[in-house]
DNA sequence: CGCCGAATAT
DNA sequence: TATATTCGGC
């Protein structure tokens, strides 16, 4: 019920923006494809060295699938220990190699959604998601793959007549699985936008609402255009700022080169694999006390609930 | 052909 | 499961 409120949108993307050390893990895609899986490591306990302290090992970290840059080349130098004594294919065409399966974090997951509302629904197509995301590595097929479960998500509220951020549980019509918790917690990080669910779309006169500020059709790109300095920023900066911090800093090797050691360590797959751990009350209800789980700085910033507020607050309970 | 979207596969 | 891959239609 509250709507007066309208900070700059982008200023609230940029409080999304994760901190280097959500990052990093996205620079997984830095590490040459065949190493992660000669790596293949089954069970590694903390591949992500957070200074802060927060031993959640599992989600809110943000995989993204290896860069499949053209011409990528992963002369990593810890990296070539791992072509050199197995004798498998010497040269490894980085084409070909199978990449490590995308997690949506809620935080990618929020971007998806920003970038779908500024395009409207109908015209958020994969492609066009895709490029306004500005997520590297990220590809169509990626998008297209979540845009597909996000639509029935949609659809599925509208049934329910409910936005935003609520299960639609009571709903008679569709036995809740666990499965569905699960992408409710998801998606329910995210709030979708009214239009979404009243099939409107936002024409060149485009709806008040927070989520269009301008949105072209396409980014131009063009050259740049220097204004700094200004609160009102053009596309480019805004973009601009994305690229940066959406996969961060993806182009240095880690702090310590250790990249190739610690990267690997951290299969996307061995992530999704194990998440059992989840507080469930008496009834069988998931304990979520304001709603959703993941309560990113995005929420508490708004809140400013005066208290503990800083980093990412994953799961308030460090119980295992 | 590329792309989208739904089905299908893993 | 969630995500990837495939397939048919524009």
């Amino acid at each position: 019920m509250r709507e007066e409120e309208e900070p700059s949108w982008f200023a609230r993307w940029e409080e999304q923006l994760p901190p280097p050390e959500e990052l990093t893990p996205l620079s997984q895609s830095l590490i040459t494809p065949d190493l992660a899986l000669a790596f293949d490591i089954p069970a590694v306990p903390n591949p992500n060295p957070t200074p802060g302290s927060n031993p959640s090992p599992s989600s809110l970290h943000t995989h993204l699938t290896p860069s499949s840059g053209p011409h990528f080349d992963p002369s990593d130098p810890s990296a070539g220990a791992s072509s050199g004594p197995h004798g498998g294919c010497p040269d490894e065409p980085a084409r070909t190699l199978k990449r490590p399966r995308l997690v949506w974090t809620p935080q990618l997951h929020k971007r998806f959604v920003d970038a779908v509302a500024h395009l409207g629904i109908k015209n958020a197509v994969p492609k066009t998601i895709m490029q306004l995301m500005s997520v590297d590595g990220l590809t169509r097929e990626n998008v297209a793959s979540h845009l597909q479960k996000y639509r029935l998500y949609l659809k599925r509220m509208q049934g329910i007549g409910n936005g935003g951020g609520s299960s639609p549980s009571g709903n008679g019509s569709g036995p809740l699985s666990a499965s569905d918790a699960d992408t409710e917690r998801l998606f329910a990080s995210a709030p979708v936008p009214h239009h979404f669910l009243t099939g409107r779309s936002p024409g060149p006169t485009a709806a008040p609402d927070p989520y269009m500020p301008f949105v072209p059709a396409v980014p131009a790109m063009s050259t740049l255009q220097h204004h700094h300095q200004q609160m009102g920023l053009n596309h480019h900066q805004f973009y601009n700022q994305q690229r940066s911090n959406a996969l961060g800093q993806f182009n240095g090797f880690d702090h310590h080169g250790f990249l190739a050691r610690s990267v690997p360590a951290q299969p996307p797959q061995a992530i999704s694999m194990h998440h059992h751990h989840r507080m469930v009350g008496p009834a069988g209800i998931a304990i979520m006390p304001s709603g959703n789980g993941y309560m990113d700085e995005l929420d508490m910033g708004s809140r400013g609930a005066g208290g503990a507020r800083r980093e990412l607050t994953l799961f308030p309970t460090g119980d295992h």
